[in-house]
DNA sequence: GTCTATATTAGGATAGAC
DNA sequence: GTCTATCCTAATATAGAC
């Protein structure tokens, strides 16, 4: 039977992926790659020039994987209420935080053109298909009128944003909920029977 | 006249505050710390038994001035309502981000329970002074009742922290303020007038 | 208290053999 | 493609002189 093994660069993608997610950047050595990914030193360089090419190519999908899950929530069934608070409630492993927004408290991301990019546009790019939605609920009549989708949106991704921060500061994913609870509760006092 | 210079261990927690606040535990050496606080190698030694005792001391002090800070806003005059949107409108450095939130992100402080323990307090109080104000709102009539204070409060300061998110993802404050615009106007929505 | 030496390990990569 | 050897700098201290 055909064994389907990852290719060695896709190990060492994955892997840096992980370590990025878990140790930021500056935090991630190729030594720590490589030992990861399975993978010796020279291999590593045959297959990229170095520590920054692996992180964009690593951040890049990252940035792919994010849309994806995200999307399964936001383009699923329901109403414009009930698809925001299936993303904002869909099973997370809070304690890890975002993969993508971790990385902007990275000073060498950041500062890196060509790695902030891909972070930048999977944000924009989330809080632009809720500000749609949202549109979508005012125009149907489900959100007041006077709801400004922009606004709603990034305060929407904000408070996951956050909501991450709070439940890693306090070791438990309460303080996640609690936020997403708040937030939902406020956005629902906008919602009319229809 | 008396010219009040800084003692060296005092300059030695400042520059780590500095640092902890831009590049994150992991991110500082001690001879970047030296450098910043014009010490010497063994003057540092002597004032501290090293990185993880300087940190402490830092992350110490900037909690202690975070809550002065917050408290300068949410114990001002006016409203609840108010004085929430004071505390979201005051004015800031918004894509430094947060220098006690974003020691969230670090492997190593959420690792070290001695570290992490100042973090988790003043987010904590931090929550618990703005739930104690929209209670205030809810008994004074302010905030329509069913207005639920602690996830209130927890989206109130997950915004906060993910609009940093946000704006140095973009590398512009403007996201930060449009979450903070979205968050007011939901919460706006709670209040009657009085 | 501060300085200079010294030590050890890791970070980040290049060179060339296999 | 992968491995080992080698290189140079930084990280994080300790030791002892001044």
């Amino acid at each position: 039977m055909y064994t389907p093994v990852m290719s060695t660069p896709d190990r060492l993608i994955e892997a840096t992926q992980e370590l990025l997610w878990e140790r930021g950047y500056v935090g991630t050595s190729p030594k720590a790659i490589q030992r990861l990914a399975g993978a010796g030193q020279g291999s590593m360089y045959h297959h990229f020039s170095g520590k920054s090419e692996l992180a964009l190519a690593a951040v890049t999908r990252t940035a792919e994987e994010m849309r994806r899950t995200a999307g399964l929530s936001l383009d699923g069934p329901g109403s414009a209420y009930e698809r925001i608070a299936a993303y904002l409630l869909r099973e997370r492993d809070v304690l890890r935080g975002c993969p993508v927004g971790r990385l902007t408290m990275d000073p060498e991301v950041v500062a890196d053109e060509a790695l902030r990019a891909p972070v930048d546009a999977t944000l924009a790019w989330l809080r632009g298909r809720i500000a749609a939605i949202v549109q979508e609920g005012v125009d149907g009549g489900e959100f007041v009128p006077g709801t400004d989708p922009a606004p709603v949106a990034a305060a929407v991704v904000a408070t996951v944003q956050g909501g991450y921060v709070l439940a890693r500061a306090s070791g438990s994913s309460a303080a996640f909920d609690r936020a997403v609870e708040g937030l939902l509760s406020l956005l629902a006092a906008r919602t009319r029977q229809i």
